[in-house]
DNA sequence: CTGAAAGCGCTAACAC
DNA sequence: GTGTTAGCGCTTTCAG
């Protein structure tokens, strides 16, 4: 039933010639120690049958698949597809396709997958999950598979990381808070056993110094998981405590969506009474109002950077030749859910 | 440098026996055959040197890679990774990775990309593009390529395919806004190259005669593409034709969404005076307001049953077996974006 | 029950 | 320049 696929075989049946000759004639680099003449008209036979070159037995004697594994929590996650397309948009042009999948977050289920991948031969992996550490990707590298992580880095390792300068983005929302005249700053952080989560709040604290802003560990909530319902549940205890604050800052966008709806259910007013800002900038979120003010990633580029590096060693280009730190850099984009503090709460006694 | 793995032929070294007898002895079926104490025993020296099987080299011999390709428009649109994480959530228990590539809806893109995926072997297709017609993947299935389609049928093939009741769903969305009173429905209908973009010109064109509703051709304004501007342009469109219509269905969420924004410039609020509609139910929704009211189409349900029907077409079941046509079910999500039309609307004279 | 041998389709030394 | 040869690691006859 199902169709034979045209092999090197028959075309050197077809030409006359020997399937190594057919070998080199098809492949771009060997071509050049061939006869034009027979060349061409092996490539003539090969486009006549629909020669389509079986990567999985040239992967099988090269080693090389052209294929990558690309490993992130959960493709439902919004901020994750860009950072595939940017992948994608350096590796597919040249040849390469990408095994994807889902990790959960879950270390069993990682060190799982990542078997997964390096059964099938990937040429290298792209790791964008954010557990802190994890041993099975490391011993990955460790063995010689070009690795390359996303958004944190494997502690101890030699692994390439691309990182996104959230320190920056943190430090510059409170900037732009502070210059609205806010002094009492809430952080609704992240889950602490996130890296993205552990970082921002790291990241606020010492944003807080630098701006010589006081820091009260009591204006600090922290979510369990990034959703609206823990936005929610962190303003809410943040409002309990009776400590007064005048804005704000959430370490991603769905905490602050959540901590925006909680305060009007509280009937308190986003911008005008507690300014709250975001992290990520999601798409959509110029259709919810009020339109939040958020560090924007750029998550294509990272995804590209991510696979520029991987590619390198892939190539097996020399260290020095791989970048094993990048930053990127990030940007605010103020929207409406940042206001001047009210001439009440600034003019009150300090 | 890259270390190099496990082969059969370690392990047969390491037991004394040969490596057939190995392959053997790891073959979950063939391992009967074997003396529990040799199979044992070689199971033993697998685990302890961390045997992996090598793919490739089985996929070389048996054609068959456990891989499956996963071609979808774009991962960028939220309806696609809840169908992809729906389609893991069945081929990966049982060993099966993804290849997932983005047509862009691009014919020439897409036939590229059928190569890609049978050049590494894949044993089976998931098709989740929305052209209309496409030669390549109905070759591939010609060919013998088990494939399946999502959302949409390849006219005069043999290919199974999975599609989201969308008829039921106009229709039932239409029956809602008439039971609040209305009668001058608008249509904005999408693209009318995407399958997705006629058919729910049709079936809204075809609902309207169920529920005995005038259809007036001008009252449907059509979307180059499926977002919140083409959304607004429409309603602009609409509005400016002076046509009277106290609600708009529109063919999916961004349009509709685009549609209110829309309104709320030009001064009408949405529902109060217009109600609007959407179809999708994609996430966020809840978030924005007013809330929604839309069609709810089960993805990850779309996914898990398309890699089902694939599973079997691998497996190569009888063809009685296999279900050519699957029609989901899809459900009305009514929320805050259609109300009851108002009443000098509704006492106006025919 | 286990070993021997062939071969999947391709590439890469090595000859000539 | 092109043919010969030898595998890559695995499965699968076929013998014994």
């Amino acid at each position: 039933m199902r169709q034979k696929r045209i092999t090197l075989k028959d075309i050197a049946r077809e030409t006359g010639v020997h399937v190594s000759t057919v070998s080199r004639a098809l492949d771009p680099v060997e071509r050049k120690s061939i006869t034009e003449e027979v060349a061409s008209r092996i490539q003539a036979a090969a486009d006549a049958l629909g020669y389509r070159p079986n990567r999985i037995a040239a992967g099988l004697r090269t080693n090389r698949t052209m294929t990558v594994g690309v490993m992130i929590p959960d493709i439902t996650n919004v901020i994750f597809p860009p950072i595939l397309r940017g992948i994608e948009s350096v590796l597919e042009p040249l040849g390469y396709a990408s095994i994807i999948v889902n990790t959960d977050s879950e270390r069993d289920r990682e060190t799982r997958l990542v078997d997964v991948l390096r059964d099938r031969g990937v040429d290298g992996i792209i790791h964008a999950a954010v557990l802190r550490s994890d041993p099975s990707i490391a011993r990955a590298a460790a063995e010689g598979l070009p690795v390359v992580t996303l958004n944190r880095k494997v502690e101890n390792s030699q692994i390439p990381y691309i990182i996104n300068d959230e320190d920056a983005g943190i430090c510059e929302m409170l900037r732009h808070l502070r210059d609205l005249g806010h002094r009492d700053i809430a952080h609704v952080a992240g889950p602490q056993d996130l890296s993205t989560g552990q970082l921002r709040l790291a990241a606020f604290r010492n944003a807080a110094a630098t701006l010589s802003l006081d820091f009260d560990p009591a204006l600090v909530a922290t979510a369990r998981r990034f959703d609206e319902k823990e936005g929610a549940r962190c303003i809410r205890e943040l409002l309990a405590s009776g400590r007064r604050f005048t804005a704000a800052l959430c370490a991603n966008d769905r905490l602050a969506l959540g901590a925006i709806d909680e305060l009007r259910e509280h009937g308190i007013d986003c911008p005008r009474e507690i300014s709250v800002t975001g992290f990520n900038d999601m798409p959509f979120l110029e259709l919810i109002r009020p339109r939040l003010t958020t560090v924007r990633i750029l998550q294509h580029s990272a995804g590209q950077t991510a696979a520029t590096v991987l590619l390198k060693l892939m190539n097996g280009d020399k260290a020095e030749d791989i970048p094993m730190e990048t930053i990127l850099p990030v940007e605010i984009v103020v929207r409406e859910s940042t206001a001047r503090v009210r001439q009440d709460d600034e003019d009150r006694p300090a």
